[in-house]
DNA sequence: CTCATTTCTTACACCTTGCCAAAGTTAATC
DNA sequence: GATTAACTTTGGCAAGGTGTAAGAAATGAG
């Protein structure tokens, strides 16, 4: 899987699994019931090859996940939380998320469909909503934000609303600019701003 | 597919495809894998005769959300929206929904990852969210709601925030009556209600 | 009752997933 | 640099799913 125990594995099978990994994601956002034999041709590497790194079709899907919530956490990172408004902050935090998730839209939709192993969506859910989780709070501890509904539905609402945002936007029924000023004006109602 | 022009088909027909929905919905929410033939046998019936009413396995699927959005579309219509506060019957109407659609969870999760023949997903989009726009709309005209976002935008977030209380509560994260406050004062937030 | 429609049976071609074993290759280690 | 273990490839197999077809049997409509 992921990471056997510490187990050091061998440079070309690092190299084999990012190889897979990058050919999958945007092969299965371009056709996402590619099988796995294309993914592997598209790789440039045996479907054998595949399933020695992946036990099954699933578990190649969850990595895929994996790869790209990395991405989407490396570009919220990047956006420094801790200073100025929190709304502010929490706006380029959504931002960043989005404009990850963006890139691979029917990725994203086939993704989310994926059954649930209950411990290891925890984690993954976690990482995304943490960093929200973290703003919401300074905003709450701050007054900035009003505090009478539960922080984990305000994360939950926010990050809906943020995808909902998204596919207005790619759909064609919100332009960019107003899609963005719809999200912020109803983030900041909904987290009862100011 | 639903209504191949206008010809009377045999009263067979009609009852096989019946029981072809019929068996399809709980199954399929049972275990969303489930193949054409598993869906025949457990209508009764032969994979051929479900071939002979649903020209693919997606088309089946199609016509299974079809089915459940009438479903909806009569509980939803059982609550009156022209009475009362526009933020009550909003409330009524997303309770009338959420009701259907959480009656097959796993089902809906499948379904909302088909993929969208371009006019044919207008049809149910509006189906649902008109009703949905006639309520806001009439909050918006009487100045309960305040009038600063798109009423379109408006609906969208209001079926996602609808969605996500739903996922919360099915995952344990908030009670139902939690779930309900929380979408409640979400719901009167994001409308800016007065 | 007759006929057209619908269903059933049987069969086929094709694709995909998973698995296995043996033979080749490549990288790590001494 | 040679040895050894890890990795990849080649080739093949079984099970199961989709979609299509043709003829026989059943069933509803007129």
């Amino acid at each position: 899987m992921s990471s056997p125990p510490g187990r050091t594995r061998r440079a070309d099978a690092r190299r084999s699994r990012a190889l897979i990994l990058d050919a999958a994601i945007p092969l299965l956002n371009a056709r996402p019931e590619a099988s796995v034999d294309a993914i592997a041709t598209a790789a440039g590497v045996t479907r054998q090859t595949v399933y020695a790194h992946f036990p099954s079709r699933q578990q190649l899907l969850a990595a895929v996940l994996d790869r790209l919530t990395e991405e989407a956490l490396g570009e919220m990172d990047a956006a420094d939380l801790d200073t100025g408004p929190a709304a502010d902050a929490l706006l380029r935090l959504i931002d960043a998320g989005a404009r990850t998730a963006g890139r691979y839209p029917a990725l994203m939709q086939k993704l989310s469909a994926l059954p649930v192993p209950p411990g290891e969506d925890q984690a993954r859910h976690t990482a995304v909503a943490d960093r929200l989780k973290r703003v919401i709070e300074r905003g709450l501890r701050t007054g900035e934000f009003d505090d009478r509904l539960p922080v984990d539905w305000l994360v939950a609402a926010t990050i809906t609303l943020g995808h909902a945002a998204s596919e207005e936007r790619t759909a064609g029924r919100l332009s960019a600019a107003e899609a963005d000023e719809a999200l912020r004006v109803s983030l900041l109602r909904l987290l009862g701003a100011k």
